[in-house]
DNA sequence: GCCTGTGAATGATTTCACAGCA
DNA sequence: TGCTGTGAAATCATTCACAGGC
């Protein structure tokens, strides 16, 4: 109970949501922090910890009831409404992001694709037609949209993160392999699956 | 300069090298601590301290040069070989996985591709014979593989993960939405756009 | 003078341990 | 009794600040 939370727990949440997810589908009711701590390896401690920034959800000598915690969290997180998206770069990258299924699960949406090259732009990606770059701020703007999740190479991600923030975006899904600069306000995400597999060779010797 | 090097460190290493490969693109040979800090985003005590895990890499009154320390990193990380690797999943992600070329740069190779069902092994995806899973221990066992991709849906991630640890992979690439379980000398990092959505949408008020 | 490498200081996060409630 | 919520303690990570080499 507290008034700033830490940026880490925050990003432990969505575990929490995954697994209780999980747990209300198989139609369990009641979990306790030790239960919990074993779906997303975490210990009971730290998850009551966790809770208890936001509030008190448990019930003492039982645990936390799925739905109500689920349902806090959901809301918590801003998960109780739709999210629509942008997606920059319509490359071989930028069409399986706009064909991956796992977004809309859970109210993300990519409502509108964009592209520099004039080859592509006009023509359909997916179910969306391929906007020009340049029409991104309008775009953005006109309908408060703030996510943008990027698709292009590493040497156009800085630029194209800066006409993102300027059009208004908060938040960011960067899949360049390269940590943009932005402004404190603005949140940035990166997808690095190479930058993954090289923290892991390291341990394997 | 020490005995046992933090998880955390390790984590930013590979941020170092693609810093370090741009730079050495652009021909500059040498760079401060706070110049590098500059490009991931770090303070120069940091990046100093992390590297001073390592021994010592810099010249003092002049910063480090660009090949050496790349040269350095490299070789901490296991990046002066080819790492093959297995895919489990050759559904629309596992395809898009095979797909992406940003392996490759990095010397990381995706050899072989598994699927339980029947209807896909056998057949081609990519420039890969898609083969059955149960091949997978006698295949990676063979081979000497460490690292497998996992991109099947969630419920049969902890399933396959097992598997994979029995093969005798010591680090896995998880695409499922899922915590999966692992021995502690087994290492897994997870690839989970949507909770990274989910943990930015937070702040969005 | 400039910039590294590194102990010491600070700050953040996790774990402990237990009071208190159902 | 069983399990939460939470201060206090312990651990871990970052930042400071400066001695020392080029």
């Amino acid at each position: 109970m507290a008034g700033q939370i830490p940026d880490i727990v925050v990003l432990r949440l969505p575990l929490y949501v995954r697994a209780l997810e999980h747990l209300a589908r198989e139609k369990v009711e009641l979990v306790s922090s030790q239960e919990l701590g074993g779906h997303v390896q975490l210990t009971a401690a730290q998850i009551r910890k966790d809770l208890s920034y936001f509030g008190k959800f448990g019930k003492q000598g039982k645990g936390y009831g799925v739905a109500h915690l689920l349902l806090g969290l959901r809301r918590i997180l801003g998960l109780d409404r739709e999210w629509p998206m942008v997606l920059i770069g319509v490359g071989r990258l930028g069409r399986a992001i706009l064909g991956y299924e796992g977004f809309a699960a859970q109210g993300f949406k990519i409502v509108a694709a964009f592209d520099t090259d004039p080859k592509k732009t006009g023509k359909k990606a997916g179910s969306l037609v391929v906007r020009p770059f340049d029409e991104i701020e309008s775009y953005t703007r006109e309908r408060r949209i703030s996510i943008g999740i990027i698709a292009v190479p590493a040497k156009e991600a800085q630029y194209v993160v800066d006409r993102l923030v300027k059009a208004g975006v908060r938040a960011i899904l960067n899949y360049a392999p390269i940590a943009a600069r932005v402004p404190k306000k603005v949140k940035q995400r990166e997808i690095d699956p190479v930058a993954e597999l090289e923290s892991m060779t390291y341990y394997l010797k």
